[in-house]
DNA sequence: TTGAAAGCGCTAACAG
DNA sequence: CTGTTAGCGCTTTCAA
């Protein structure tokens, strides 16, 4: 005998299958579905019987909100779209936080995307939030010279916030430090403990695609930034005379540590080395042990970011420090305001940099015995 | 005089404003939306002259895809969630490229949402992530004991994957390592060095929330299989009886700091520490180096999880390592299948660790001792 | 191969 | 205070 019960009424599918909707709740609450909208997602005017007896049917139904159905209607996500260049950088990952705690405590959720600095995935990432209709993109563009979708971008009217590097020419908040100047103290601190050869180990790109001719600067604010302070800081000590000890590398520990051998291995090599990122001080840690170099009395080491390590190896090392969390934040506030409707010109928001001086600084060997022959009379 | 043109033809509204839909490029291409759509979209059959009309229509209007509205009628968002409990902490760090790495290269986006350890923030993330309705969700949990909302999303037929930490009765994969298999094998290799009173660092909460009393378990499967791990080794070798040498403190350096030179002042202090994770090692460097202790010969250690920073340090850190990147990857791929439609039932992915033998384990001095005499007749 | 029309789940006017 | 109605931009039958 077969079943009748299913003839003439099929069943409904079964829970799992089919979420519950509005209409669901306002049913089984008997009331209309606007009203239970109204209710549910708390606006209009609804009565607080009515209010509750929607809630409980909501209850009763595992009601959840369906935010893609209410992004469509209200043409707003809520949500903000963050590009970063390296998630596993620390820096990055502090800026992450930053950014993500001020978003949610203004009710905005992130959507992080990762770029490996290549400018490629970038612009697919870009398009995949615009895709996605994120309120606002905050971004750390991977080259300032590929950088037509952003400018497509800034043209369409969206919100964007360039975080950590800028981009020559774009209509954008940009959201950092101020990388000349504290690349240049950097160095200086260098200069003031009396070195004259003093090495630069710049960043960029990551190790997918290859890099640009030796000696031309990287494709990115930031890197062009820091080596132009390291420029500075070395003519003003009246050092530019000097070999050329600047080396671009990719964003690996590796490259690190094969361009500080390289160095060391040099005629006359260097005393001192500014690195523009924790990685590749890293690297500069490990390149300069494979030398039989020692830390500070071979080479001092100024590195950038402080990494949560930089103060248990021996000797601590001293740095230019930023604030990663302080910048993801700020970003997300400028961000918020763009998104608010704030239309003002273009802001640049600097945060401050400190040096922190640790132990892998200290003068080089022919000052000391500069030092020492007078003292000794 | 008024400026008749505007009374009878309206401006449309300035480029901007509006961005172009399917309805406005199948106008500007001459056909119908429909058609238009399924030329944009790449489904249906089309035509190839109408396509490429298409095609410059859409170009020509700068038109991008609405994702929002297409998941509204296909149900799907081609997104997959990412809860993770630290974005600082190394670990996730990876975890989180390879998860984005796999999702990515399957089409899929990914929401990465911060909980900070804190169950009550990891509730409000995955109705964030089930609200925008992704595909499926990875997320670490931050205790095994408040699941109620875990068990919830399970129940409701959504596609879930842990990451790292299991969840007892949860009917879901797994992804991760034998952690109690782990953990024994990191403390053997310290008995094998001949060191008998050792201690454990184990990681629980952030520092927002109190912890719970003295000596009680963290409410973290991997925490817990860890400490079991540390304890099956105390006992096979017959350590058992010896003081209480374990510590819990919260995932952060500063807390790992005071412990362990809590436990070095202790009368009869530990000749070796086992951390269960790499923050909380970096905590044990410093607060050995306060203590005046030095490793390896005071105080002998082994870590988890291999950072970047650990054999820069001196002496090199020994760690157990586990594939962060891998572990990453292996839950998108789950994920997806589940999301695919996999219905079997749940998985444990246990991926391999290896012990990573460096410099900071040495024989106790007291075993060295016993060592020298027979070795100098 | 193409078009017309119906909706996905929700919000926003506008009446009642 | 509540219900009716009309879409948001797209995909998807179903006919032509």
């Amino acid at each position: 005998m077969a079943r009748p019960c299913c003839y003439f009424s099929p069943m409904p599918l079964p829970e799992p299958l089919r979420a519950a909707t509005v209409g669901d709740v306002a049913a089984l609450a008997g009331v209309s579905s606007a009203t239970a909208a109204r209710a549910l997602g708390g606006y209009g005017t609804v009565s607080p019987r009515t209010r509750d007896r929607v809630a409980d049917a909501a209850h009763a139904l595992g009601y959840r909100a369906n935010g893609i159905a209410r992004s469509m209607v209200t043409g707003q996500t809520s949500t903000l779209g963050l590009v970063v260049a390296d998630i596993e950088n620390p820096f990055f990952a502090a800026v992450t936080r930053g950014f993500g705690d001020v978003a949610r405590s203004a009710g905005y959720d992130v959507m992080v995307v990762n770029t490996d600095e290549d400018p490629a995935r970038e612009r697919a990432a870009l398009g995949v939030l615009v895709g996605r209709r994120v309120d606002g993109v905050a971004l750390s563009p991977a080259s300032s010279r590929e950088a037509g979708h952003l400018h497509m971008h800034v043209a369409s009217g969206q919100p964007l916030v360039l975080l950590d590097r800028g981009v020559r020419g774009l209509r954008a908040d940009v959201v950092g430090i101020d990388n000349r100047a504290a690349a240049r103290r950097a160095v200086e601190h260098l200069v003031a403990a009396g070195h004259r050869r003093i090495a630069m180990l710049a960043g960029a790109g990551s190790g997918g695609r290859p890099l640009q001719a030796e000696g031309v600067p990287p494709a990115l604010m930031t890197g062009l930034d820091r080596i132009r302070g390291y420029r500075d800081a070395l003519s003003s000590a009246g050092l530019d005379g000097l070999p050329d000890y600047l080396r671009v590398t990719h964003f690996r520990s590796s490259a690190a540590r094969a361009a500080i051998r390289e160095l060391l291995a040099l005629p006359v090599p260097p005393t001192a080395v500014f690195c523009s990122d924790s990685l590749l001080s890293l690297g500069v840690l490990a390149g300069a042990a494979d030398s039989g170099a020692v830390i500070p009395v071979d080479l001092s080491l100024v590195a950038f970011d402080d990494a949560d390590w930089m103060d248990v190896v021996t000797p601590a090392v001293t740095v230019m420090d930023q604030p990663a969390y302080d910048i993801g934040a700020a970003a997300a506030d400028r961000l918020l305001r763009r998104v608010a409707g704030d239309t003002a010109r273009p802001r640049r928001v600097v945060l401050p940099t400190s040096l922190v001086a640790r132990g892998s600084v200290a003068a080089p060997r022919t000052a000391v015995r500069r030092v020492q022959r007078p003292a000794a009379p």
